[in-house]
DNA sequence: GTCTATAATCCGATAGAC
DNA sequence: GTCTATCGGATTATAGAC
């Protein structure tokens, strides 16, 4: 059952979406990477989105490598912090993979998301949630729902990496590192004082003591 | 020096890219809501992308709006957090609006942004600075250099409602507010038990009291 | 200032010969 | 399985008449 072209056609199409983007992306570049005329490609791909589809499939394969690794450290905590660095490492190697995982299907001619894409999604959301969970168990977060907190933590790794790679930052790669350690240091810590804190979040979350539902989070990626 | 129908076109342009966003967007259905021919356009704009930049322009407009109410507050606290909100709301009325604010230049078909939009990203990001070092000052929230809190914060609410308008969450809008809440006072109160939060810190930063050096941030927004 | 007409490219996808 | 040829559409932008 393997299709030898078709492999070859999927290696040139992620080359070609790693150099010119998703908007510099045609089936007719894609063609003459592959050395043959644009009609050759649709007996081994029905369209482009689906070829698209297998791309973003390379994607999640690529993440999750980065990802899993973390699974090596010893304690929760170590398995949270690799994590994190593997989240960070990935992004600034991979720019392209990374921002290929947040957009949206219909950008690439979706209606929706293959299943099994979407289902890749939620098993990688829900190893975030198991980092976070198996440290509020040893007593190293908060107590708390570990879905929401997981949410925090993603927020803002995704908001520093986004900001990072759109070139809002004027810094070096290695600086951006140390800004994002710290940056979630002091998300470990709690920006506001002592003093200060319970009143800051009184005020945020009103008078009574709030119990958010927990979102259903569709899938980690791709609306 | 007025130009009415300049006027026109940029009222059109911004009613068109907010209905089919900068994909959508192309001259010929601008002078088709206009009401003239393509070339038409071409006596009042110089091309796209300079007819893009105002549309930009109107976008900063719109969020210096809703950012700046929040200097109503008679308390630093109250100015900080009615600027989350502000940012909050800004964000979910007028999602493709916030979206156009961190498109990369490229993407709109220019080498780089002109310089009054990037100064308008830096006077924002000033301001957010200028709203947490107020805090600080007042003990409200832990000393520190406001720039880099300030940017912990932003990328924590970016990341979020860039999250949200991209349909990762599958909430309604009126859960999500909350959600946005409870995660901002989250992070005042910091993610780590207060046993765990100091070892935790030293080894995100090393062990040696780490002082990161300042980013130039070159404009809030679009690199 | 607006028009018609057009240049010059690009795109996805298909029909049918080989 | 690949080719040539082509359909039918999009785009930015310009030349020149009115």
């Amino acid at each position: 059952m393997s299709d030898l072209q078709r492999d070859r056609i999927l290696t040139c199409a992620c080359e070609l979406y790693l150099k010119d983007g998703l908007d510099g992306f045609s089936m007719r570049k894609l063609a003459r990477d592959v050395g043959v005329t644009a009609p050759a490609l649709y007996r081994h791909y029905q369209n482009k989105e689906h070829v698209l589809a297998d791309v973003v499939r390379e994607a999640f394969r690529e993440f999750t490598a980065y990802l899993y690794r973390a699974l090596e450290g010893r304690t929760p905590w170590e398995r949270l912090a690799r994590a994190g660095e593997g989240y960070l490492e990935f992004a600034l190697e991979h720019p392209r993979w990374y921002e290929i995982l947040f957009i949206a299907p219909e950008q690439m001619g979706m209606a929706a998301l293959p299943d099994d894409l979407e289902a890749q999604g939620c098993a990688v959301h829900q190893f975030w949630v198991d980092r976070v969970r198996e440290c509020m168990d040893q007593g190293l977060l908060r107590q708390g729902d570990p879905l929401q907190a997981s949410l925090t933590m993603w927020a803002h790794a995704h908001g520093l990496v986004t900001l990072f790679n759109h070139g809002a930052f004027q810094v070096d790669v290695d600086t951006f590192r140390a800004q994002f350690r710290a940056s979630g240091a002091r998300m470990l810590m709690g920006l506001a004082t002592d003093e200060f804190a319970a009143e800051a979040v009184e005020q945020l979350m009103g008078a009574e003591p709030v119990e958010v539902d927990s979102p259903t989070v569709k899938g980690m990626m791709q609306g």
